[in-house]
DNA sequence: CAAGTTAGTGTTATTTTGACACTAACTAAA
DNA sequence: TTTAGTTAGTGTCAAAATAACACTAACTTG
């Protein structure tokens, strides 16, 4: 299991992914490479997937699977040729900056995903394209977990977010009642102080409103096929 | 890997499913299993599916992807706790009902959807009741894979199928439209004879657009992330 | 109090979706 | 040959969802 974690830099208004370096080279595998490591035998993958993440870099955030490699050739083609490796992948967001390296990690960095490399180890690099896709899909259907915002924000400042991600600009009415109607933010009652301008209300994400929306989306696909 | 085939029985007008009982009995379990055996360690999972699915029935038809079942504890709570299986589920459909049993498979039938055991081997029960779901959906969208319709069919024996699946009668006019613009079936020029009315058009069933027309639908989906 | 800046809102046109009823084409029987 | 019976096949209208678009509100500073 495999995870892709996003942080909005939000001063360089910029998306980044984190990157950790393997302690151990394996044959003539890149070191770099997503966070990562086998699950547990008894352990549900998702739960797995948190644990790692922590172990390895000391993030704790939500996750979200969003597909699994199964390849048979993933690891063959490359290394060990002596059993199959499947993995799930999952997404997550955070804002946090202060890394604490362990388990398979030596070190590791957020790096602008302009300027993730092409080779990874293993099929991390495509692990790698495929969330960010499925993070552009869910971003063209306001449907991004909002886990790496501050605690509280202004409906343009979540614009801008979501226009990095998307790398486009977006119409400010349709992208607030779209956003809204999601109803998975919350006003605080508190407006952004310090401006010289009219102050913006404040809103929070709340991650279980969140979840449900998702499951309702869920719900909604006309297809489970797949 | 587990397959969920289904059949249509145009007769009797109901939907059927076909179960298998396996030769050797596995602890306390029921042999009555859905058709399924493990992937070979080099082996695609579909075409592995394919492939057990010819073995143990001798049906060949196009199989889709629907879900995967990874629960720790689908297996050990009832058998095995010596390690960890996840399984793949497929489902297809079939008008065949020429079988022939072989491979893990002592023997087998179709049976009504209405008449599925509650009790089969391991999950299966589950599996079943999964890929029912996952039928519903593709019906409800008009994305019901025709594998198992005749070789040429008319719009009015398509709209049955349909009504059986999903339990309820739908309108024909809106049913044409929709099915009609999904762009996979294709007019043969023929009409279907001995009727004492209207002679009604024949088509057939594009099974490579149908894929193309999946994977349109996939393009379209709000979210990656599942 | 005027100028500057961002926050916040509503309407219209277009597309998509569901509800609904009639004419067309054939056979069989009178 | 005409009429009755049966299914095939088609189009419109209303409702909902979506995209395009411009102005007023609220605050700060000078």
């Amino acid at each position: 299991m495999d995870c892709v974690v996003f942080r909005y830099n939000v001063e360089l208004s910029r998306l980044e992914v984190l990157l950790v370096n393997r302690k151990e080279k394996i044959a003539s595998q890149p070191k770099i490479s997503l966070p990562g490591d086998s699950v547990r035998t008894n352990e549900e993958v998702l739960v797995a997937a948190k644990r790692v993440l922590f172990e390895q870099t000391g993030l704790r955030t939500p996750l979200y699977r969003f597909r699994s490699f199964e390849d048979p050739t993933r690891l063959d083609r490359q290394t060990k040729p002596d059993r199959r490796v499947i993995t799930k992948a999952y997404l997550g967001f955070t804002s946090n900056t202060e890394l604490e390296f362990g388990g398979l990690a030596e070190d590791g960095f957020f790096t602008s995903i302009e300027d993730v490399p092409k080779k990874m180890l293993y099929d991390h690099a495509s692990i790698f394209r495929s969330g960010l896709d499925a993070l552009t899909k869910a971003a063209e259907n306001h449907l991004v977990p909002l886990d790496g915002m501050p605690k509280s924000f202004t409906t343009t400042q979540l614009q801008n977010f979501y226009e990095v991600i998307l790398g486009k600009t977006l119409d400010k009415r349709n992208f607030r009642r779209s956003i809204l109607s999601k109803d998975y933010l919350e006003e605080t009652g508190e407006y952004l102080r310090g401006t010289n301008f009219r102050p913006a209300k404040l809103l929070t994400f709340n991650q279980v409103k969140f979840q449900r929306c998702l499951d309702k989306e869920l719900e909604k696909l006309p297809v489970i096929l797949f």
